[in-house]
DNA sequence: ATGCATATCTGGTCTATACCAGTTAAATTT
DNA sequence: AAATTTAACTGGTATAGACCAGATATGCAT
C-alpha cells in the first residue's frame, strides 16, 4: 500500500484564495471548471467541490446555476432603516444598481400577513414584488405589502424605484418607527431561481415593518438576500 | 439495466422535517446516526449528509463535533442596540443563559483596531473575551475592546455579566450613538472550537461600536454567532 | 447573415467504499 | 468502587466513477 498523501480540501481552499488575492482572479471572473481544478491539483471533484463550498460560505465566491463559479464582488453596504434609497445607495458605492418589478397586485390580508402586520384579516393590500441587483447580478427579492386604506391608489403609481419616495411626495406621509427582524436561512426554490442561485443557498431574510408618525402600520417589506451580497449597517442613537 | 429510482436528498429532508414537526424529535434531541438514517431510507451516507447539511443551512438542526446531529432549539431574539442585557434577555425567553469569561488583558491598539475604533495606534485598551450561550449550547463568542482612557480601572471590575451596567453605574457614563455592522460568514477554527461547531460553520459577525453622549468612542464589540441561534430584532424611530 | 438542431461543457446529484479522529460506553484492571 | 484501558460508534474527509439537466457554443441548413 502506498502511503499516498491525500489532497485536502483545505489546500484547495488555500490555492484558490491565493489566486484571488494575487489578482489572477478579479470580481465576477469565472473560476476554472471543477473538473479542471481537480485535475490540476490531482484530486477528485468531491474534494474540489468541498473546497468551493467553503469559499462560498465565506462569501469569497458564488455560483451561477450550471454556468460556473465566480469571484464575489464587494458586498453592498446597506442600511435597512434607510432602505428607501437602494438605487442611490448602490450607485454611490460605484456599482450599477437595477430594479425589476415582477408583480403588482391587489390582495387581501390572509391570516399570516394579518398577524405580521397587525391588521384585520381581509384588509385590502397592494402587493409588490421586485428583484434588485448590482451590475448583472441579482442580490435580493422583495415582497412589499402596502395598506391601501392609508395609501389609496398606490397600486397605480410607479413603484419600481422607490416606494418611500412616492409615500413621501404623493401622500405627504412620513415614516415613524421601523421594526426590523433578521434571520439567516436558505432560499426557497422560487427565490433561488430569481436570484440565479441553487435551491437552499444561504440567505438573509429581512422583515421590515414601517409605521407612520401616528403609529399606524404603513407597509411590510419581506426581503430575501443572497448572504454574500450584503453587509448590514445600522446606526442607532438613543 | 434496472430503472432504479435514486433516493434524493430532498426526500430525506422531507422525512426528517416531518419527524421534527410531528414531535418525534424535540429541541436538542439527537437524530439517528448518519449510517442508520441511510440504511433506513435505503440510500448512501453522501446523500444523507447532503440532506443534513440542507437542514443545517435552514437552521433546523445543528451538529456537535463528532457527537451527532441535534434539533435546533428556538433562536434567541436579540436586539444588538440593547445588547447590554443578554442575561436578562435570554432568561425572559424561558432559557438559561450562561456567560463565561475567557480572557481579560490590557493591550495596545494595533493598526487594524485603531482604524475600526478611530483611535490612535498604541492607545491602551482592555480586551475582554467572553463565551455566551443558552442552556448547554454556546451561541456566540465576543471580543470587547474598552478604552481605558475613558474608563480608568475597568480591567479590575467584574465584567462577566454586563459591561454596560458597570459603565452606567460605576462611571456614570451613558451611551449615545451605536454603529452596527453585520455580515454573514463562516467561523474561524478557534471560534468554531469554542462554539462546538465544525470549522467553517456559517456564522453571523456583528460589530458594534459604541459612543458616549459626547461622541467619544467607548468600546468596540466583535461578536461571532452561530447562524442558527440568532434572530436579530432592531427597532428604530426616526 | 439567420435560425435551428446538435454536440459539448458546466455544475448537480447519486452509488459504493475506505480510512481517520474524536466521543462515548463497555470491559478490564487496579 | 474507582481508575484505566479498550472497543464500538459518530461524524469528517477522501477516492473513483456514473448519469442528469441546464447553459453555451458549434456547425449545418436555410
Amino acid at each position: 500500500m502506498t502511503a499516498r498523501k491525500a489532497v485536502t480540501s483545505a489546500s484547495v481552499v488555500t490555492y484558490l484564495r491565493s489566486c484571488i488575492n494575487k489578482g489572477d482572479l478579479n470580481p465576477d471572473d469565472k473560476l476554472p471548471s471543477e473538473r479542471e481544478i481537480s485535475e490540476r491539483l490531482q484530486t477528485t471533484r468531491v474534494t474540489t467541490r468541498e473546497a468551493l463550498k467553503q469559499l462560498e460560505a465565506q462569501g469569497v465566491i458564488y455560483r451561477s446555476n450550471r454556468r460556473g463559479w465566480f469571484v464575489t464582488p464587494d458586498r453592498i453596504k446597506y442600511d435597512p432603516s434607510k432602505a428607501m434609497f437602494f438605487m442611490d445607495y448602490v450607485a454611490e458605492q460605484g456599482q450599477q444598481p437595477f430594479s425589476r418589478e415582477l408583480q403588482k397586485t391587489k390582495i387581501k390580508a390572509d391570516a399570516e400577513i394579518a398577524v405580521m402586520m397587525g391588521v384585520p384579516i381581509g384588509e385590502p393590500l397592494v402587493e409588490l414584488q421586485r428583484l434588485r441587483g448590482s451590475g448583472v447580478r441579482p442580490v435580493y427579492v422583495e415582497r412589499i405589502l402596502l395598506r391601501e386604506k392609508l395609501l389609496p391608489g398606490i397600486d397605480k403609481k410607479d413603484l419600481e424605484n422607490s416606494v418611500s419616495r412616492v409615500i413621501r411626495n404623493d401622500y405627504q406621509t412620513e415614516y415613524g418607527r421601523i421594526d426590523l427582524d433578521m434571520v439567516v436561512g436558505s432560499l426557497s426554490v422560487t427565490d433561488a431561481e430569481l436570484l440565479q442561485a441553487p435551491a437552499g443557498y444561504t440567505s438573509i431574510t429581512i422583515q421590515r415593518l414601517s409605521y407612520d408618525t401616528q403609529g399606524e402600520v404603513l407597509e411590510l417589506d419581506l426581503e430575501q438576500w443572497r448572504h454574500d451580497a450584503l453587509q448590514l449597517k445600522v446606526s442607532l442613537s438613543s
